[in-house]
DNA sequence: GTCTATAATGGGATAGAC
DNA sequence: GTCTATCCCATTATAGAC
């Protein structure tokens, strides 16, 4: 049996809220009538606004490295490793779109301290990326003229899927997420050898 | 002789408000005291601190659709086409990242009236770009399997600058939107016909 | 651990003098 | 067209009863 305790409650109320509204714009009351609570009982578990955010962005910087890095290890193949990195990472923010929001644009909402302490993380995930293509290349199939620049753009492809993605529009998570993997192989791939020009 | 009036400075004041600290956590007195003003100054130019936002953000998406609608008239060559749309689009978002964050970021923060009033050259925007797909395809130049979708990411690459574009960084606009351009190339273009394995 | 009540602060917007 | 002063309300966070 689950249980869901008050603690975990206000983290999906937070979720919801800071989604829907930013951070700035979402009130304490707004949380705690979410989670059913009085604005008083918010405090009880959790020290403040940000530490809520914090909390939320933590978890999602987290899951978020998770995901690249499973998806970095699946294969050795370096087109089916790109192919499958960009995949899940799309994929990651369209399913969790509403966290993806949290972790990409309220990220100047932390404080100094917690914007160090995630900002780790997305310097990880960048740095994946990085040696995939890397690796890709140094292995002669992939062609890639600025490795940070390009990894950043195959990232970028599914971190703006947070500002507009919501279940249930007109493309599916899946769909999304292999267009972009279909365009991230063509990005980097090298072109098969054809007979030059006589 | 170029004279900027007190509206002019409020408006100024409001896109480095707004483009700083998100539109919800800027105050008016903010607006004000950067504009050199008292708070009471700026409800004689605007009506609120949401017209200030309506008038930044529709200044903005003019700015925009015209950069993109003059790329995309500026030759009938399908490849350069995408590749000059695709400079300039992610140039004006590094050159105006200030301007761009507050176009991208604060759309929901405007009045429901608003918001359809500037989703008219969001459409027009993406409009333009899935055309010179299009017609590159039609010319048999380019291979596009999801026109809207590859239109909408070869966007995102520029969209996505403004959540962390600062002017001074380690990479210029020139060298980021030729980055992008080059990438959009990839994405799109006909691979050149190759000799099929025998 | 939750509530009601409230403290303390800061917000958008306006009044009225100059 | 700008100012000072202020209204009125919402905000984050806390106090103290249960």
């Amino acid at each position: 049996m689950t249980t869901i305790t008050a603690r975990e409650r206000l983290i999906n109320a937070a979720v919801e809220a800071f989604a829907e509204k930013g951070f700035a714009a979402t009130t304490t009351r707004d949380i705690a009538s979410r989670a059913g609570m009085s604005p008083a009982a918010v405090y009880v578990h959790h020290d403040s606004k940000e530490s809520l955010l914090f909390t939320v962005s933590l978890q999602g910087h987290r899951h978020a490295l998770e995901i690249i890095n499973t998806a970095a290890a699946s294969t050795t193949d370096p087109v089916e490793r790109i192919r499958t990195m960009v995949y899940d990472f799309s994929r990651w923010h369209a399913d969790h779109s509403r966290v993806g929001r949290i972790v990409q644009w309220e990220y100047h909402a932390l404080t100094p301290e917690h914007r160090t302490e995630v900002a780790v993380f997305r310097r990880s995930i960048e740095r994946t990326m990085q040696d995939a293509l890397t690796d890709g290349v140094a292995q002669g199939v992939l062609d890639v003229d600025d490795v940070p620049g390009t990894a950043f753009s195959l990232l970028s492809l599914g971190v703006d899927l947070v500002r507009w993605f919501e279940p249930g529009g007109s493309r599916s998570a899946h769909e999304l997420a292999s267009l972009h993997a279909g365009l991230a192989v063509r990005m980097v791939l090298r072109a098969s050898p054809s007979r030059p020009p006589a």
